[in-house]
DNA sequence: GCCAACGTTGGC
DNA sequence: GCCAACGTTGGC
């Protein structure tokens, strides 16, 4: 079969988490070419990796940056594989932290294959599939209503909390027109804020109320063993990250949680590895 | 099993 | 720095 596409997230940004810079920006990949991609503790984007082969297609995201967007165009490699010649790397590894006998994360290498010519901003692709089928961007008219509709259905504009995401390849597609026309100017990426907050409708049912104190602690929040990865070498990128696949959306909205997918652990979600925020 | 509180992601 | 979104926790 055909390859498959992907698109996974790494913080171009200095950010320390947990005595550790997570920064990887599309400079530190072109530079290294080939990095694991390590540090996923989260199930749904462990489960996508898993799904992984190599030559598979990958659309590098610049995440919790000042431009997010799009910024190179790779491939699923596992080159850097440890014991790379003593093992078949057609799929996924598990993570060297992980028991080898009940592995419980995989994860991939990711080469570098080139820049985006034009830096596909995430507010542009919010632009695109806020408009409506005939009503494109002049701009970018290039990619006609399927281009649209293709953006419309993308993981990362109809949910953005996903470190590692599926990818059509129609979309994959628009994206590389995009990046190698670009043709866009400030303005048709600058307006999507105004639009992007029209969008919030769920919301609602929220309606927060003031947090009283009250919740003792959880306790669990730290007891991920293992954690960190070795390498610290390698520049990382993410994780993170919820779960499931998208498709269902209409679960989505008024569902309970439901807690991965997988079996078996996973559910650490706990697991503070990377998520800790620095707040600023 | 529901739901309020809470923690985290991540765009802005 | 702010805050919307949403997963998760845990009392009930």
């Amino acid at each position: 079969m055909s390859p498959k596409h992907w698109l996974m997230k790494a913080e171009p940004d200095s950010r320390i988490v947990k005595g550790k810079d997570v920064k990887f920006s599309v400079d530190d990949f072109e530079s290294v070419k080939t990095t694991p991609w390590e540090g996923v503790r989260n199930a749904e984007a462990r489960n996508l990796m898993k799904e992984m082969k190599l030559g598979d297609k990958v659309l590098f995201y610049h995440s919790n940056c000042k431009v997010p967007g799009i910024a190179a165009f790779a491939e699923v490699s596992m080159e850097a594989y440890p014991d790379y010649t003593a093992w078949d790397p057609s799929h996924p590894y598990h993570d060297q932290k992980t028991d080898k006998e009940n592995p419980k994360w995989y994860m991939v290498d990711v080469t570098f294959i080139s820049r985006a010519t034009h830096f596909v901003p995430l507010a542009l692709l919010r632009n695109i599939s806020l408009a409506s089928e005939d009503d494109v961007p002049e701009e970018v008219a290039y990619i006609g209503e399927d281009g649209v509709k293709a953006i419309k259905q993308m993981a990362l504009v109809t949910r953005g909390r996903l470190s590692v995401q599926r990818v059509e390849e129609k979309t994959w597609d628009v994206i590389l027109q995009l990046a190698e026309k670009g043709g866009w100017d400030a303005k048709t990426v600058a307006s999507s804020k105004a639009k992007a907050k029209a969008k919030p409708a769920a919301a609602a049912k929220k309606a927060r109320k003031p947090r009283v104190s009250a919740r003792k602690s959880k306790k669990a929040r730290d007891e991920d063993e293992d954690e960190d990865e070795d390498a610290e070498d390698a520049p990382s990128e993410e994780d993170e990250e919820d779960q499931t696949a998208t498709k269902n959306d209409a679960k989505r909205r008024g569902q309970k949680r439901k807690a991965e997918d997988d079996h078996e652990e996973t559910a650490g979600s706990s697991n503070p590895r990377r998520s800790t925020r620095a707040r600023k």
